[in-house]
Order: C-alpha cells, then sequence, then structure tokens
DNA sequence: TCTGGGGTCCTAGGACCC
DNA sequence: TCTGGGGTCCTAGGACCC
C-alpha cells in the first residue's frame, strides 16, 4: 500500500515522444511512419509501429517491415525542451512531481484534490493542458501505487487515460499479459512463458518460491509482490546520480594500443569532466569490452583515494581493458569500449582552495598528482569559457567518435537525478 | 551479417575481519 | 586445533529501464 488513501498516483508517460516532436515539427510527417534515428531506431511513430517498428530496432530490420518508413534526424535540444515545458504543467498541479525520464514522471495528487478535483479530473485537465499547450499527446494511469499508475499508463496508450479504483486493482491486473508489469523484460517473460505463465493473473497465482526457482532467487518474490499489488514505493524526490559513465560503439576494430589510448582517452575525458563538474570523484572504476556478436566482459577496480582526474582515468582504464583483453585469444575485434565510474564521494581534493602560483597544497598527494588536479581546472576553466572544443588532452584525438551528435549523448546523459 | 548512449538494481562468490 | 556465525567490501555478470 503507497498510501492509506484512494487512488491519487498518477504516472505520466508522453506517447511516442520523439517522434510525436518530430510530428509536432514538421507538419508533413504527420499520420506517416517515420522513425527517429539511422543505424537504430530511437522512436518511431504509431503509424511505423503498426507494421512493427519499435525502439531499438536496427535500421536495416526497420525498413525491411515498414518499406515506407522515414527516417528524421533528431531534434535533440527540442526534445529537451518539449520535454521541460511538459514538467512544467505537472507542477502546476502539485509540488510532488517524481520526474524518471525525460518523457514521463510520477505525481502524488493527493493534495491537490480540494483545489481540482478528484485525480481522474486531475488527469484529464492535464492531458487537456499539454495537448493544447505543447502539442503533445500524453498518456496517463491513475492508481493507488506507482506501480499500478505506471501499469495504468501503458494501458492507456496512445493518447488515452486509465483509472484504477482503489479495490479494483487485482481485477484490472488479472488479464494483462506479464510482460507489462516493471521488471519484466524479454527474458524473463521468456522464462515464464516456458512455464506455461502469460498473464499477471498466472502469475499471481503461483508460489513465489516457485517463482524464485524460476528466475533466480529473490526475482520471485518481488515479482509476485507486484501481481498482486503490494507495492510500498513512494512518489520521491530525485535522489543523487550513483555512477557516470560514457561509452562508445566503434563498429568493428583491432583492439591496438592506439584504439585503447584514444576510445578511452576520450570516454575518459567526458567521464571525468562530468565527475568534477558535479563535484564528486569515484572510488570504483569499471571498464567495459564488448566483442563482436554483443558478447562483453567488464573489469573494474576500487581505488583509494576517490580520483576525478582526467589522466589518472585514462591510465586506469586502458589498464582495466588491457587485463580484459588479455583474457580473450588472438587479436580480437571489439564493437564497444565503456567507462563507467561509481561509487561517488566528495573529492579528497577542495575544489574550492585559493590557487595562488607556487603555493603549496597541504594534502593533495603526490606531485603528478597536483599537476594533474591544476591541469584539468585549466581545461575546465577554458572550456567553460570558450567552449568544449576549445582544448583538449593531447591522448584525445578521436573525432571520428563525434558521428554521434553531442546533442544527443547530453539527452541521454540528461539524468533526472541531479548530480 | 544483432544497434545507441545513459543509467539502476540485484546476485553470487571470495577475501577479510571479529 | 579449524569449529561457528556474522558482517563488510570487492569483483563479475546479468536483467531491466528510458
Amino acid at each position: 500500500m503507497a498510501n492509506g488513501r484512494g487512488a491519487s498516483i498518477l504516472h505520466a508517460d508522453l506517447d511516442a515522444f520523439y517522434a510525436s516532436v518530430e510530428q509536432l515539427l514538421d507538419p508533413s510527417l504527420r499520420h506517416r511512419p517515420i522513425a527517429v534515428g539511422g543505424g537504430v531506431v530511437l522512436a518511431a511513430s504509431y503509424e511505423a509501429r503498426s507494421f512493427g517498428v519499435s525502439a531499438g530496432m536496427p535500421g536495416w530490420r526497420a525498413r525491411q517491415l515498414c518499406p515506407g518508413l522515414m527516417f528524421v534526424p533528431g531534434h535533440f535540444r527540442e526534445y529537451q525542451r518539449l520535454g521541460d515545458q511538459v514538467i512544467e504543467v505537472l507542477g502546476a498541479f502539485t509540488p510532488v512531481v517524481e520526474r524518471i525520464s525525460i518523457d514521463e514522471a510520477f505525481l502524488d495528487v493527493a493534495g491537490a484534490v480540494h483545489m481540482f478535483g478528484p485525480p481522474a479530473t486531475i488527469a484529464a485537465a492535464i492531458r487537456g493542458r499539454v495537448r493544447g499547450e505543447v502539442g503533445l499527446p500524453l498518456s496517463v494511469g491513475v492508481a493507488r501505487t506507482k506501480h499500478l499508475a505506471k501499469v495504468a499508463s501503458q494501458v492507456a496508450k496512445p493518447d488515452g487515460l486509465v483509472v484504477v479504483p482503489a479495490g479494483a486493482e487485482r481485477a484490472f491486473l488479472e488479464p494483462l499479459p506479464v510482460g507489462l508489469l516493471w521488471g519484466v523484460g524479454p527474458v524473463r517473460q521468456a522464462q515464464l512463458a516456458e512455464a506455461g505463465i502469460f498473464t499477471v493473473g498466472q502469475l499471481a497465482a503461483v508460489h513465489s518460491d516457485v517463482l524464485d526457482s524460476l528466475l533466480g532467487k529473490g526475482a520471485g518474490g518481488k515479482l509476485a509482490a507486484l501481481a498482486t499489488d503490494v507495492d510500498p514505493r513512494r512518489v520521491e524526490q530525485p535522489r543523487r546520480a550513483v555512477s557516470i559513465g560514457a561509452q562508445a560503439a566503434l563498429g568493428r576494430r583491432t583492439a591496438t594500443s592506439e584504439l585503447l589510448h584514444s576510445a578511452l582517452g576520450y570516454l575518459a575525458d567526458r567521464v571525468a569532466g562530468r565527475l568534477r563538474a558535479a563535484g564528486r570523484a569515484a572510488r570504483t572504476i569499471t571498464v567495459r569490452v564488448r566483442f563482436p556478436g554483443l558478447r562483453s566482459v567488464t573489469r573494474s577496480m576500487t581505488v583509494r583515494p576517490a580520483i576525478s582526474e582526467t589522466l589518472t582515468l585514462t591510465e586506469l582504464a586502458v589498464e582495466l581493458a588491457v587485463t580484459a583483453l588479455a583474457q580473450q585469444r588472438g587479436e580480437p575485434e571489439v564493437t564497444l569500449l565503456a567507462i563507467s565510474a561509481s561509487n561517488l564521494v566528495e573529492p579528497a581534493l577542495q575544489l574550492e582552495l585559493p590557487l595562488e602560483a607556487g603555493a603549496p597544497r597541504r594534502g593533495a598527494g603526490d606531485g603528478a598528482g597536483t599537476a594533474r588536479w591544476l591541469l584539468d581546472r585549466s581545461v575546465d576553466g577554458i572550456r567553460a569559457r570558450f567552449g568544449h572544443q576549445a582544448v583538449g588532452y593531447a591522448a584525445v584525438v578521436f573525432s571520428d567518435m563525434d558521428r554521434v551528435p553531442e546533442a544527443f549523448r547530453e539527452l541521454a546523459q540528461h539524468d533526472p537525478k541531479p548530480l
């Protein structure tokens, strides 16, 4: 039970967000099957979805399914702007808004009913305002818990409103496919199907021990809780991020030392820069290497003190990648490299210390560490004034990674949870 | 001729400590 | 002499989400 009252949790979810924005910006795209992206489908309009096109699908596959499909490049800054605008509309009804991505949010309107009417009325008003003022279709689910509200909004799509009255939860859930439950993706859905479980009602009828043995320890109990509507999560204020990462798809490349240094240098630059901007440092560094065929391995290490220096992060990342590759046979080809920084703490170095030339820095570690810290600080300063391209690290000349638009990286990294 | 970039959370096993 | 139980931290992998 999320609360002892009625169904006051709303889940608001913009429909086919990127594609809808494109159709809003360019009316000639309306009512046509379109996809945002190219090599991969980032979003597909409902017209395209009726052909089986879906987000995450390789571009060639999407064209196969839908020969008339139009690919459009994304207007990523518009997505951010319009997404923010929608969140503002939500905030006009209640301060209790938990944004969970660029295009969806939870609201608790229990405290707003005396001003705006019952939750269902509020939901309808929100949909009307978003359609009228922003121009985008929004689906809303209303229920007593977050999980139920989210399921309801999925059922409401496209451009609909579904209310699950308090007390009607089990009846609502029972006929739905298990894939609508939060936490049931393709793998678990297949595992459940194998056991003859297709609907939430069938799932709820199975003892959680059986689910544990089916899906792995722990997973069963949690799923059973969702299926039987025991979901205590509240609408929350944003938490701090627990990790910061960057990755780059490389096509298919031989993993030479040059490749590792340039690619990981580029990624370390991004990650370390964001760490410093957030006033944080990382104790655990993880590198992921993906090989042709989607197989991947990770190597991580935990260090003390925590780091945020670009060059230090680069060195550790290269070291980790080398150990990961050493266990492969031959000269391996890689398709993707990634760096993730976690175990985030406040940095040992005080960024606000005055920096008079020649002033000794107490407790700043060895000379190399201090030099790197100073280097990062000047680079950050120059970039803040003249833009990111104004200056860089010698090792980081990896311009062919900019195939992915910077705006898309920013959008993807735009975390509703502030650092 | 299996695709993008950014995340969260969970589990298992081993090391190490008391 | 290696028996008991409990806890934390670290690493690797995996599922899932937007």
